[in-house]
DNA sequence: TTTCGGGATGTCAGAGTCTGACATCACGCA
DNA sequence: TGCGTGATGTCAGACTCTGACATCCCGAAA
């Protein structure tokens, strides 16, 4: 820690989100977020490579907690698209930690096609993680990546649910509903 | 027509193109394309909302037409998955139309996370709208969904094999060559 | 206790993206 | 001949992002 109040980089992150959600991400301007996080515009850019960055944090460690969610659950009897939910509700039990994120995230992403774009790109990071669990699992390469795809579907439908405002119940209890209907549709 | 010369956007969209692949996406400057152009960078941004809007023509005919071959082919009796495949045939000839243009861009995209974010949202449209062409002739949902992304996934494969310089035969071939993988792999 | 290196931040300058406002020019029609 | 219109040019400016250099304080070493 030096002298200045530590964390910068979580308020940054924060300051991003919610100004963001406020009055838009275009009319949110760097300088802006720096000034209530409580630093320059120029250490903004020393954290995040770019604007958008600050509300798509780092990956890693979910992606690496999501496969070993696959690899757990494929240990314990589950089958790839199981084992695969069971990733999906990791990723629930991760959003839950701090419930306001993801929600705001599904109000502000849908408006700014440059963000849209990331989250595509991130959503095949999961993708691509779940999928590589699986296989490492002896699940064939096709069967995996179909289970993966379809979870993640589950996920985008949970999650779109869970963001409007009229929806009832935990992220959890969401993913669990809609799983089941995929799975009924699915079973057609 | 003016008294400048016509068809300035498609003299844009080429240069845009043509530089990107020639010296890198982000080395190549909106002023420079404008000037190869013989228009203003103003006038760029008269046809394109920003630099990479250039890369990524106007979408709505050819997705039309990928509705009208997914109709046709269900007419004719195929099942959703071929109908899914017509689709991406009829994407090969359109692209065979002016066989330069997905090389660069299969050379450009992956360099650029900001592209690649774009193509994924390109793609999404295409599978929205086979997968819906689909639906609309009696297809189930999930069905129609699941053929649809198979098929751009088979469509993905394809271009990027053909992308190579390796690479021999027409981009049709090499889509058939990789649909008749997929469906191999998919049967077992 | 003093000194010094280093990590985090600030300051400054500048290139590049994108937009609004207004001027200009030639073509076609009255 | 004159005028309206559409495409383009010109100009100014806000915003994003980066490189270079200065500054400051904490902690280790003398």
């Amino acid at each position: 820690m030096g002298r200045w109040e530590p964390n910068a980089r979580g308020r940054l992150a924060r300051a991003a989100l919610v100004l963001s959600a406020e009055k838009g991400y275009e009319n949110t301007t760097v300088a802006e977020i720096a000034a209530v996080a409580g630093v320059t515009e120029r250490t903004f850019y020393r954290y995040f490579v770019d604007k958008a960055d600050a509300l798509f944090p780092d990956n890693t460690q979910l992606l690496t907690l999501l496969a070993t969610a696959v690899g757990d659950a494929r240990r314990a009897g589950d089958r790839p698209f199981d084992a695969a939910l069971a990733a999906v509700r990791q990723l629930a039990g991760y959003a839950s930690q701090e419930p306001e994120r993801p929600r705001l995230m599904a109000q502000v992403i849908p408006t700014v096609p440059a963000l849209v774009g990331r989250d595509l790109v991130r959503q095949r990071q999961i993708v691509g993680a779940v999928s590589r669990a699986l296989v490492d699992d002896g699940v064939p390469t096709i069967d995996a990546q179909l289970a993966a795809e379809t979870a993640l579907g589950v996920w985008r439908v949970a999650v779109t649910e869970w963001a409007r405002e009229s929806a009832v119940g935990s992220l959890l209890d969401i993913v669990n509903t809609t799983a089941a209907v995929a799975r009924a549709v699915a079973g057609a």
